[in-house]
DNA sequence: GATGAATGAGGTTTCATTCAT
DNA sequence: GATGAATGAAACCTCATTCAT
């Protein structure tokens, strides 16, 4: 397999690499909660630390800079869709089933975790260059778990032989707009609606031309 | 039709609405120029007074606060889209290639004003409430145009019956990946083949079934 | 006599010294007004400008400094208490109706141009010292006026032999604290009972041992 | 006895209280040493910061906006009147000689921090409606206490049946008039010259008819 | 004479980061 | 390891003053 992106080093002051992992996990957890509320320019380190129950000082034991806290923050949202498309990737399943499966749980997590998914989309380019590009590498990562279910459809002749790198961000970047336009979509759909019927574009897209729509995986073509 | 959103009122210096105006613009110009570089808080005001080739007294003649500045910058960012949808609108095309030329105007203008078009993604939630409720009006508003090409091909026949509503959030958020994810896309296409891959994507969603893919407005299925 | 203090020169961009007066005067009304609601410091010429019906560039032609318009304000004030001590002075009457009739006009125009009277009391010191030092002469010689008579009074032998430039400081300070602390004898009486109470207490100080209190001019010893 | 004034909350950035109040006396000690130069508006943060020995940002902790620090030095400014009141009020003593003793102690205080008393008087208006009531009210008790010894030699019928509130304001202006006419007294007269002239003012106001001026607590009639 | 747009120095305030305890 | 007091650079914003028209 390819080798993975490399979190950029954050040093910390500390030899126990263990305890430090442990409390940059509260820190970003605690980061994300405030990140929410006014973003990354407008939460202070102060409010960090109160949030996550420590003082700023030791927060400064664990971190460098305050962008290394959003890079962290950013790190443990990226591990959660890897997380849940790991063993989904596993599954035998067929081609189609899996996709919707692969977006359930990546969508699904957008909507438990909306600022999360929100603030990495939001606040990425705030990070250094290497900061960015370790971000990219993640997401290219991420995204590959998709891509591969795509490739086998495409492979095994139930998908249309599509650009599967392609159709796959837009899958990732429907997924997201959850998070950066949740006030206009909660209004007016169910979020497994709203998946559904993300779902059913992208398979609009990739069934093959004359193949029956009734393969079992989707139903509402118009529902609201 | 239905009442346009309106600006909040941005309290000037002086009485002269007209010159107020004009260097506004010359402001969100400048303004958007600068954040492209950093974002919003990175941004001094001096940068911008330096940008727009005035002094910072000036620009506080002509805005209240610096979110102000913002403000105006969005506007002129998302009056752009208005503008070219508008015409498009008023055409009389075949609902397919109505769309077609429609997403090449969206599209074309995230193409040439990329940085226009991420501010508005990523720094809207800067904006107080009134700031933001006005965004989002406008977002309606210029949606709008898409929506009634798609409610059109619908009514017409030539759509499948779908919630138009929807899938014009899709094809305006897809747009926007061209700014937001350019680093990525640049590399692997041309802007056309880009516009050209998402139009079919929705096309793929709004052809009824059974409809001949033949209908001499798209081509290349896998392209890349 | 001795001679008058001057007025420190403010020199002004034009020849017609008369209308520069008739300027200033506009400009001192409109100053006062202003400096009634936050004081000098939260007043802008610009507010000055508007108030006096004038712009900006304008009162630049007439005044050096901000501080020049304070001077012409304070100035504007004293003159006030002048013109109204000068015809009682010249008067023929009993010393203590002679002072009565002069506290009176004294603390009436206190009261009636409240505004200008703790302005001259909070923001003498603002001037630079050449301006302190006209508005404290000026003041010396108003109080003259007050003075005189109380000196005409231990002459004739009926005040006592006292400091007459001591108690008539103290005549003068106490006027000014109906402006200065308005807000709350405004609530307890009058301010015809209040320069009445004012004055006897004076006249207990200048009343000589073993005279009848009885000489018509006062009469409340305990009002409220 | 009646509820004090309680002083508007002062929102500091720590938990320790004891460490905050510590602070602001230095704080406020070190602003009117700069206020008395030029006033609240003429100093500049930076200028207090230097005086205290502490930076601007360390101020900043303690105090959330200027106004505070001025608020703050107008507090302990007022203590310094009470606590020199209350143990005179405890004694034992003919009202006229306890009369005495207050004015001595309250000018005092006058004499040995004009600067105190003087931006007392001059500056209590920048504060917001909330310092300056409670500025007010601070007034009031500490006033009250000079208003009962007067209430109390009414009583025993050793002064005239007088309104004690008005005398006892007379009594408070004139004392600080030493310090806003300072530069215009020092040069006539000792303080002690000056506090003797104005209680023998305030005796001729409250001594019954008949009673004779010899009472063993006043002397001279027209010392200079 | 009159206007008000334009300048820019300087003030208040915030907050990332350090360091003595 | 942990704390939070202390620093000071830098940002936003105001407004006295000037000057082209």
């Amino acid at each position: 397999m390819e080798p993975t992106a490399v979190l950029p080093h954050i040093p910390s002051r500390t030899t126990n690499e263990e305890l430090a992992e442990e409390k940059r996990l509260l820190i970003g957890e605690a980061a994300i909660r405030c990140f929410g509320q006014g973003g990354f320019h407008a939460t202070t380190i102060e409010q960090i630390a109160t949030e996550a129950g420590m003082s700023v000082g030791l927060i400064y034991r664990y971190v460098k800079r305050k962008e290394d806290i959003l890079l962290v923050a950013i790190d443990q949202s990226l591990s959660l869709y890897e997380s849940a498309l790991i063993p989904i990737a596993r599954l035998d399943l067929p081609p189609a089933e899996k996709l919707r499966q692969a977006m359930f749980a990546y969508y699904g997590i957008i909507d438990r975790k909306p600022d999360r998914a929100a603030i990495t989309y939001r606040e990425t380019w705030v990070l250094d260059k290497a900061g960015r590009d370790y971000v990219k590498q993640r997401e290219l990562e991420t995204n590959r778990h998709i891509e591969r279910i795509i490739q086998e459809g495409i492979d095994r002749g139930v998908f249309r032989t599509v650009d599967p790198h392609f159709i796959t961000y837009d899958i990732a970047l429907l997924g997201h707009m959850w998070a950066l336009k949740g006030w206009h979509f909660r209004a007016l759909m169910s979020h497994e609606e709203y998946v559904q019927k993300q779902f059913e574009l992208v398979m609009a897209y990739l069934r093959p031309p004359g193949a029956d729509q009734v393969d079992g995986v989707e139903s509402s073509a118009a529902s609201s």
